[in-house]
DNA sequence: AAGATTCTATGATGCACCTCATAGACGTGC
DNA sequence: GCACGTCTATGAGGTGCATCATAGAATCTT
């Protein structure tokens, strides 16, 4: 069982040739992780691009006194952590398995060396590194929002992973708005007076997206 | 009076060769900006890389109600918003002027032609590229922090741009914390007292830097 | 089935910080 | 010189949100 197909339907890697992705396929490793177990760790040196194949991982900061804040949540199919890849520093964050999970390990050399080989491959490698660039300038800006906005920013961001529904608990959101659980259910719970989603244990759905972007934008 | 030789006092372009540099002279351009004057704005489409020949710059995002948020301090010699020259979208956030200010602007499509021809300047910006997404996603984290510990971390960081003494007023500094003129004078005035800092019209000394990294790790 | 654990929920309390108001110090233009 | 704008400074008051406490509901464990 070759991770070949699997790389077949990654769009960053249909740029590869399928002998490059053949080879590639040989060097990487499948591996499992356990809810909660950590991928890699902030400082770790950058041994592996990352591809979840199934469950869910967040990239996540750990603030003193245990708290922790989510930049990132990562789904099937989505690669992780390029930037170690390209500059061979450490990886800038946590990567926390939100669920069991399965994760490919390209190794850190192979990925760079195709880098240097293969011009559109970089240049593909590039656009997604733009994209993050700007994505997480775009939160930056946004963390010193009141609470409420932040969280119907933050909605609207993972419905466009997810769906209207989206499979966070509480505690999840809590983490990506940079807020507590409480101040998070009790600000659900005041949209969901409102209609504008519905809740349920380990998931909320956004009804009236508009009256969201309206909280997020005003 | 080419810009030529400004262009060699710049790390970055020192990887071009002598003619690619003299050429990438002949079409850039000087420009002065008055203090509050806009380099550009935040969804401008991308003409010029930019280049601090003379003055100060500041990158920042407005919020709605006029408060705004400063993200990063470019001085003389510093280059800013390869970003766009690379995935040709539009500034992520505005420029502006923050004194009467000389700036170099680099045509985009010339840029991005150099990046394609030379390797090793691809390789330089991409460098650039990866210490800018990591400076950000470091700032991201200071979410959680008080006022006091995002202040000293600004004094820290803009220490090393000026040297000790940092020759913004409080209300700058205050833009880069995310804060109000009012409390970061309070928490100013605070640290004065203990002797970590001294403090004047339009400048801050720091007196004790190991003062200031207390309080911001701890 | 009973107990443990996680998730959701809500009230009470406190505090860090913002907002508004006032004022003196300093520089700048006329 | 005086008027004006900017910067620094400090007090009083209000509030958004964290913290702490409690508890019920859903799920997992054995």
């Amino acid at each position: 069982m070759t991770l070949e197909p699997f790389f077949q339907s990654i769009s960053l890697l249909k740029r590869l040739s399928a002998s490059e992705r053949q080879r590639l396929a040989e060097v990487s490793r499948e591996k499992r992780y356990a809810k909660g177990e950590a991928v890699f760790r902030q400082g770790d040196p950058a041994e592996a691009v990352c591809i979840v194949k199934e469950g869910r991982v967040h990239l996540m900061k750990f603030h003193d006194e245990g708290q922790a804040s989510t930049t990132c949540v990562m789904t099937p199919g989505e690669i992780f952590c390029c930037l170690p890849a390209l500059d061979r520093k450490p990886y800038p964050v946590d990567a926390i398995a939100a669920v069991d999970s399965i994760i490919v390990r390209i190794p850190t050399t192979s990925f760079h060396e195709l880098l240097q080989k293969n011009p559109a491959f970089l240049e593909a490698s590039l656009c997604l590194f733009c994209e993050r660039l700007r994505q997480v300038e775009n939160q930056s800006c946004m963390v010193y929002d009141s609470v409420e906005r932040r969280l119907a920013q933050v909605l609207l961001t993972l419905s466009e992973k997810f769906g209207p529904t989206i499979p966070l608990t509480k505690h999840e959101l809590a983490e990506m708005a940079n807020t507590t659980v409480e101040t998070t259910i009790r600000i659900l719970s005041h949209l969901k007076k409102q209609g504008a989603i519905k809740s349920s244990r380990g998931s909320t759905t956004i009804v009236k997206p508009d009256m969201l972007r309206d909280l997020a934008s005003s």
